[in-house]
DNA sequence: GCCAACGTTGGC
DNA sequence: GCCAACGTTGGC
């Protein structure tokens, strides 16, 4: 079992929300990199868990745990002209976008900050795909050692 | 295939 | 709101 990172702005989708949603569960739509395509299309496995990271806020932070219950299907959402992540490169036929669907496992007990991980960047987060400068994939993986240590830190 | 221009991301 | 970093686009 694989461990991710998936990042939301909570203006727009937060965590709350999602533990809002019917079932607790969304699909993770409107993803528009390649990248980050590639691991949803191809790697996310059911059962896989994900931090789920609130980004581009007052307090970036790691706010809570979900899981994979849906693997890699297109994203209906490149198809339809009305919606802000329409792409008309993409088509039914051939799509070009993917997406899973996550559920909430839980909130963590209190938010672990990207300050707080990245005090830790030289030591035990060394390598960490979130840690690096310029960082815009928002959809990454994080290995076991670097998801015990955080979870650790909770 | 190169690279400048542009749009987006995301921390601060 | 600012701006650095990055991906994408399009002219040549």
């Amino acid at each position: 079992m694989r461990h991710w990172l998936l990042k939301s702005e909570p203006d727009v989708f937060g965590i709350d929300d999602l533990a809002a949603a019917p079932r607790k569960t969304t699909c993770w739509d409107g993803v528009r990199n390649y990248q980050a395509r590639n691991f949803m299309r191809d790697e996310m496995k059911r059962g896989d868990l994900a931090f789920f990271y609130h980004s581009n806020c007052a307090e970036p932070a790691i706010v809570g745990i979900v899981s994979v219950v849906k693997e890699g299907y297109p994203d209906h959402t490149a198809f339809d002209p009305r919606d802000p992540h329409y792409d008309p490169g993409s088509d039914p036929d051939a799509p070009r976008w993917y997406m899973v669907d996550v559920k909430l496992e839980r909130k963590l007990k209190r938010p672990i900050t990207l300050a707080e991980m990245r005090a830790h960047a030289d030591r035990e987060l060394a390598g960490f795909a979130l840690l690096r400068r310029g960082n815009r994939l928002s959809v990454l993986p994080v290995s076991d050692e670097h998801w015990r240590f955080i979870l650790a830190m909770e």
